[in-house]
Order: C-alpha cells, then structure tokens, then sequence
RNA sequence: GCGGAUGUAGUUCAAUGGUAGAACUUCAGCCUUCCAAGCUGACUACGUGGGUUCGAUUCCCAUCAUCCGCUCCA
C-alpha cells in the first residue's frame, strides 16, 4: 500500500479504463466515462454481484426500476425533505455549517430548528446572534438549500406541477414493487430483491476521482425478512459481502467493517455498518449494510394507502417486513479493485506494473501471440476461437517480452503463445501473469483453463 | 458553492514577450524463436475566451477542469 493515489489515476487515464467526462470541450465537473477496459471491468463487477447476489442464491430476484419516478415516492422515503440541507458559510474562516445544526447546538436542544423554514432559521441566527463554532464571528452568508436530488420536468412544459426527480438510491424501486415481486416470484419471506442501476445525488463536493460523483451506479439488495430476525440477517449479509470482496481478492488487510454507533443511526435503523477499504486517502466507505426495519413500507403504505403486509402460509401470521440493505457503489469496488491489485515490480532491469485482478474480474481474460509474425495466422485462429467463449486480446507488434507486460499492465491474467512447435504438437504456452511461470497446454485444454479460473 | 494550489504531446519533464524541445508511450517498416533489445520513420501539446502588445504559451482578466480543505454519502 505504497503506491500513490496518483499513480492509480494516471494508470487508469493512460490504459483507458477511465477518461474525463466531455475532455474535449474542457469537461463538465465530476463526470467520467469509462473506456473499453473501464467499461469491462465495470461489467465484470456488476456480473460478480449478480453471480452470488441473485442467480446463485437462493433468495434473491433481480429487478430493474425506472430512474423516474412518481415524486411522492420521494415525499415518503423522506428523501424531498432530509435531502435538502440548509447551509451558510462563516465568510470569516470559510467553514461551511447547517444552520439547523448551529441553532441546535446554540440552544442545546431546547429549540427544534427542524420545525423551522429558512427564513425562520436565518432570522434566528442573526436575532440570537449566534456565532461561528469556529472562529466566533458574526459573519455568514445566507442560508442556501442544496437539494441532493435532481430535479427535472416530465412533459414539454416546464412547470412545477411537472416536477420530477432521478432517484438518489435505487432502494425504493424495491419497496414500491415489494408486493408485485413477491406475488410473481411467489417468494416466501425471508427473501431479497436486488436492483442495479444509476442514481444521482447533487453532491455539495464530490471529489476522489471516481469515489463520489453526482451519477453514479450502485448494487443493492433489499432483504426482507420476519420483524425479529432482522438482526440475525444483517450480520448475516455484512459477512456475506465481506466474504465476497475478498473472494474476488481483495486483501483482509486493507479491508474493516466499521460499526455506526447509536449518534450515527438514522432515526429508524436497527443498526448500520459499513465495510471500509484502505484508500490511499485513508479509510472509506464502500458498503453500508443497513438494517432499515420497516420504516419504508410503512412509510408507502401511509402514503400510498396500499396495503404492503406480509401474509406467513406456516403461521397465518400477518407483518409488515423488516428490511437488511448492503448497498454499495460500483465506481468505488472498481477503485477498490484497482488500487488494491496495482503492484510496481522491481524486475532485475526494469519496473512491471501489474494488475493483479481476479480473472473474473479481468477486462481481458486471455492474450494470443504468436511467437513470430509468421505464426499470425495460426494464432488468429485460437483467437477467434477463444473469443466465442471469452473477451480476449490478440497482440503481435513487438518483442515477447513487451507484448507480456502490456496485458500485465491491464490485468490479463494470461498470455498464450503460439510457437513452432504448435503446429507439430498442437501446444501453446500459457504465460502466468502473478508467478510468470509458463506452462505448455493443448489448444483443447485452454478453454476449459480459462474457464476453471474464472471460479471464486 | 467558498478558500488555497495547479494547468505545455497519452505520460514525465524542458525552454521562451519573436514559429515550443526531449524521453517514454503509440503507430508504420526492418530486425527479432518466450519477459519492456536494436535501427529507420511518423503522429501528437501551450485547457478555453478576452485584453495589453507590432507580436502572448509567457504579462493581465475571466472562464473551465483537476487536486487539497469545509459538508455529505454508495
């Protein structure tokens, strides 16, 4: 964990696995587009999710929400009301702080600045003279609301009445199809329902790269389960997730779960903790596993009026569902992945840069070389042969040795050589991208290699 | 958004108030029979827009982007 954060950056840039948004127009602030093997590596994450989240498990089903949605989705998941936080700057010491926090701390409580509009808040501040927690000056801006979500219109005409939102979490997509999932996937409580997709917070300040930006995609599950095992669900699915990185290599050291204490808890959680990666910044999140208890559905059954409760077929016992959510985001296991595979190796000549990334995980799993240019025709052929079952790579512009250290630069996990005996004894060399060991296989064998190390 | 720093090929680094140089990378050719070899050649940059000036990459202003703080979260 030496490298730099930096140097993470530019490998990323410079192999084309992630460029700034709209570069050649100067860009637009916090946007990136993913490039061929970005756009690979990202797909690969997201199967790797769906591979022990949905199609090998035995509770869990898929679903794909719309970003749109009805806006009193929004009034009752609360998001329309927490999402906007009133902030002033101190224009003394340049701090930035919630007004209703200062009018809470100011008076230790005893007013709720929660009940109050802006205007009431800003009028507080400056009656109460209430000073900068920092500096003790007198001296803020005006209260300015950041709303998280953004905003958009449905229809031609832009007109309040048409307000609507893109999703800041893609959790009520579940919520609000709980009833339609449950009735036609005819799954028994406990179960889950796991949603992939994009969602968009006007972050007040993004920054890290890739870490927190406004659009961003993320994976999570909803688990439903009987009120009263929702906690044994969530230790549960924390181990699970945790499990599940380091199956795909993340290394333990680099990796901790870290429990929110009771200050921290939303008003409504049983319990929230988040699995944290070794950033080279420091610890950061990456997957908050919640225990939400029931407070979304009964939150849509107030407002929508549905009835959302559970019938048990054993027990003929009727509940609203308690909820367990591991949500992570994608662009933060693919800085996870990144970073922690990165290796600069002190070769006896000269540097390798390795990716060591999990096959699976790998934006190519395989190489093809011909040994000579001569050889390029046989080669192509095992090329195209492996491309029906796998994304690979075929390369035959210099020497051996470079062509090696390119696909190790980019994480394949193997090169295939074609020599002059092949042709004779129908062998290739297979090229070990972690020992750089070589071993000769059959062409027959490579598929089935290839696919035996895809296994996590 | 506010404060601070930065902005020259893909990368790293030069130089200059008077047409921007190199190394590595990339590409083409030669060569090359298993770990970044060599030779020849080619492509590519002063973030953007104004201003000052005979002339600006260089000075000034604005803007955009990135990084670091304030805040928030997957």
């Amino acid at each position: 964990m030496s490298v730099p954060f930096e140097t993470i950056v530019n490998h990323a840039k410079n192999q084309g696995f992630v460029f700034q948004g709209s570069e050649i127009y100067g860009g637009l602030s916090n946007t990136w587009d993913f490039g061929p093997l970005g756009s690979q590596l990202k797909q690969n994450i997201k199967s790797a999710w769906r591979l022990k989240f949905i199609q090998s498990n035995p509770y869990n089903v898929e679903i794909q929400a719309a970003i749109l949605m009805n806006p009193n989705v929004w009034k009752a998941s609360g998001h329309l009301k927490t999402f906007a936080d009133p902030l002033m700057d101190c224009k003394k010491c340049k701090t930035r702080h919630r007004a209703d926090k200062l009018i809470d701390a100011f008076t230790a409580g005893k007013v709720n600045a929660a009940t109050m509009s802006v205007e009431q808040m800003q009028d507080y501040i400056k009656d109460n003279n209430i000073p900068c927690p920092d500096c003790g000056a007198h001296d803020f801006t005006d209260i300015r609301q950041f709303n998280l979500m953004f905003k958009t219109f449905q229809g031609v005409l832009e007109d309040s009445k048409n307000t609507i939102y893109l999703r800041p979490e893609t959790a009520q997509g579940m919520f609000v199809n709980f009833k339609n999932v449950q009735r036609t996937s005819r799954k028994k409580i406990p179960f889950g329902i796991g949603q992939v997709g994009k969602s968009f917070r006007n972050e007040i300040t993004p920054g890290n790269f890739i870490f927190r930006t406004r659009e961003f995609e993320q994976m999570e599950l909803e688990f439903f389960c009987k009120p009263g095992e929702d906690l044994q669900w969530y230790d549960y699915w924390k181990d699970f997730c945790f499990n599940w990185l380091t199956d795909l290599g993340v290394k333990k050291e680099n990796l901790r779960i870290r429990e929110h204490d009771q200050e921290e808890l939303s008003h409504y959680s049983n319990g929230t903790s988040d699995i944290e990666y070794y950033f080279p910044w420091g610890f950061d999140e990456i997957w908050g596993i919640a225990d939400r208890t029931d407070y979304d559905l009964t939150q849509h059954i107030k407002h929508s009026g549905e009835k959302l409760d559970y019938l048990d077929p054993t027990t003929n016992e009727k509940y609203v569902p308690y909820c367990v959510e591991p949500a992570v985001g994608i662009e933060r296991l693919f800085l996870t992945f990144m970073t922690d595979a990165y290796e600069e190796q002190e070769l006896e000549r000269d540097t390798r840069v390795v990716l060591h990334l999990h096959p699976y995980l790998a934006p190519y799993k395989a190489c093809v070389l011909p040994l000579s240019k001569q050889l390029g025709e046989q080669a192509q052929k095992i090329y195209a042969d492996l491309a029906q079952n796998f994304m690979v790579e075929y390369d035959e512009s210099g020497s051996i040795g470079k062509r090696y250290r390119r696909q190790d630069a980019i994480g394949t996990p193997f090169c295939i050589t074609v020599d002059f005996e092949t042709e004779n004894d129908g062998k290739v060399t297979v090229r070990h991208r972690d020992s750089m060991e070589q071993e000769r296989l059959t062409i027959e064998e490579l598929v089935p290699f290839i696919q035996k190390s895809l296994k996590f």
